[in-house]
Order: structure tokens, then C-alpha cells, then sequence
DNA sequence: AAGAGCAACGTTATAACGTTGCTTATCGAA
DNA sequence: TTCGATAAGCAACGTTATAACGTTGCTCTT
């Protein structure tokens, strides 16, 4: 299962899944950062692989654990968390707050509003656009006098591979 | 700082905040509870009048230490969270999944799709109910054929009285 | 080349959050 | 009153996250 990532385009092909390979995410990324001028480096990179090769939402400790099977050398839960501050801080990961779990971004090129579907029977997600979300919530938070920052939007629930294999 | 509960109702006024005290606050649930035949016992009945008064998203552990002060007999975690457990299947309280935190909720008496803005600031937090969210991710999950059973829906910021008491 | 400055990374310890498994108490119904 | 169910207590543990501090390695300067 990987991570799936859907732009919803109105008479286009809504699917965008899977189509680049974790070592061609690394690549994006490192264009990317290279051209803001922030560094990449081997640990941040391995970790962003590493989540793109992990199919789902995967903690901190998890990713240390890997990180040490890979290299037989035992990564600090500090570094582990200090690379995905600033993997998110280059909106190439995205934290999913309900699992305390994190995940690639598909579309680290753009500031987008995302929101998250993850499945509680298999553990995947998927990421999806809507700029109609951020409109609604911008019009909400003006309602109310609100400056806001960032958005936490995650759907639990089932996804469709599940529904179809008969899970609840 | 109290618990802010806005419903946007158009043509009407959207304020509804804070009008009630704790006490009516936990007496509704009683009535609520009673007329579905769960039991909102004393120590049940206690964390969601402390959560009405704390104000702000509060964490289980918080809570054991009101607990604790209030009667001078200590609270273990697992009956804390099991209590919340309890008050939020009841849809007496929401969990804020940003903030590990939890909330009481303004209207238990339906099942309501909110959105919370949290102030990064003073930790207030602000419920707000708006239907156009629910249609607009149920619109999204059938997109992909996800069959949703919970939503989070977090907005980290600022809040009015904080940028106007000059807060970044 | 010496040395300042800086960002990333390492190390240790601890805080904060949550769960498991089991026992004991409480309460209502048979 | 005894039984069964539900709630609460308790100890130990697991997981997630951060604080506080030290080290490395690089660059830039003079």
C-alpha cells in the first residue's frame, strides 16, 4: 500500500497515485530545497525516504528503528524529530496528529490545503487537495476574529480496498 | 477565558458563549445521560465540571491533579482516561488532537460536526459548528470511496482578544 | 593556518501522554 | 441475599516528545 495522493480537478483524472518512485520524491525534494537555499541533508533525506517507502503514517520511534536496522547505528529519538521539524517546515511531511504519525507530502512544491483520510482498518492515507476547505475554514476563523496558522483536518474511517475486502 | 461555543446561524445572532455555568453545564448531561441510560457517575460528572471550568483544552494528567487537589485523593491515569472515554462516547467531550487536550462540548444533545480554533497564545479554545464542513468531506470521501466514521478538525492561531491585545 | 561562527547532530535524562492487566468496590436485579 | 455487571482503584509499563547540554564539521574571515 503506498501513499496515495488525489488533486481533485474538475474533468481531469482526480488520480496522481504512486506514480513516483521514494527515490524520485528524494529527488524533488532535494531540487527544491536546493533552490530555497535550505539543506537536505543524508538524515533528512533517509527519513523522508524512508516514509515514502513506509506505505503509511509512521512515528517517530518507528522511523529510529528503521533508521538503525539501515544503517546498524542507533539514531536519538531528538534527531528523529529535529529532521521532521524541518521536513514539515518544508512542507515535505505532514504530521497526522490523531496517530501521532507522520507522512510524506506529494506536492511539497505548493502551500496546499490538505486533508488527511486514514484508514484504522489497514493504516494507510491518503492525502487530498480541496481548496474549498481553507476557504471555509478562513470564513469560519473571520467569523469568530480568529488569525489562524495552521489546520489540522484528518478523517478516520475506512478506505475503499478495505470496504471492498469486507472490513467493517 | 471561558469554553467559547459559537453556532453561525444566518440571520442570527452567532454568540453563545459561556451563558451557562458548570453546574447547568453538568446538569444537562445528567438529563442526557439519564434519558439514554448511561451512568454519569460522580467521578465522571466531576472531570466534565472541571473541564467546564478549566477553560481551556486540558490534558488527563491536568486533570488528575484538579482531581487530586479537589478531594485530596489521588486520581490514577487509567481512571482518567477512562472517564474521558466514557464523556466522549457520550459526546460530552472532544479530544483535541493537536494538543493531546481535552474539551467539553457546547451541544451534546446532537451529534455535531465541529471545527476547533485553538489559540496558540492564551490556549483558549472555540467550538464552532458549521454543516458545510461535514458535506464538504463527505463530498471528498466518496471521491475516493472512503467510508468516514470520525472527523478532526483542528485550527491552530490566534484569537480575537489576543491580536488585540497585540499578540503576533 | 588559527579561530570565530553556525547549523546539524549526538547524548542523557525526563516530561507528558496513554495502556494493559488485574483486583476491588458498588449497585441494581433476580 | 446472592449474583452479575459495571465502574473504579492500582501497579507497572509502553509510547511520544522535549529539555538541556555537548560535539562535530563546515565556512568565512583575517
Amino acid at each position: 500500500m503506498a501513499h496515495l495522493s488525489i488533486q481533485p480537478k474538475p474533468g481531469g483524472d482526480p488520480t496522481c497515485r504512486g506514480q513516483h518512485t521514494p527515490a524520485e520524491r528524494v529527488a524533488l525534494a532535494m531540487s527544491l530545497c536546493d533552490a530555497r537555499g535550505a539543506q537536505l541533508t543524508k538524515l533528512r533525506r533517509k527519513i523522508l525516504e524512508l516514509l515514502w517507502e513506509s506505505g503509511r503514517p509512521t512515528g517517530a520511534y518507528e522511523l529510529a528503528e528503521a533508521l538503525k536496522r539501515r544503517d546498524s547505528r542507533p539514531v536519538a529519538p531528538p534527531t528523529v524529530y529535529r529532521a521532521l521539524e524541518f521536513l514539515m517546515s518544508q512542507g515535505l511531511v505532514s504530521k497526522i496528529e490523531s496517530r501521532n504519525a507522520y507522512v510524506p507530502c506529494a506536492h511539497p512544491e505548493r502551500r496546499h490545503d490538505c486533508l488527511f483520510f486514514i484508514c484504522s482498518h489497514c493504516g494507510a492515507s491518503v492525502e487530498l487537495e480541496d481548496r474549498r476547505l481553507g476557504c471555509l475554514i478562513s470564513e469560519d476563523a473571520a467569523l469568530i476574529g480568529f488569525r489562524a496558522t495552521r489546520r489540522v483536518v484528518e478523517v478516520e474511517g475506512t478506505c475503499t480496498l478495505c470496504v471492498a475486502a469486507g472490513a467493517a
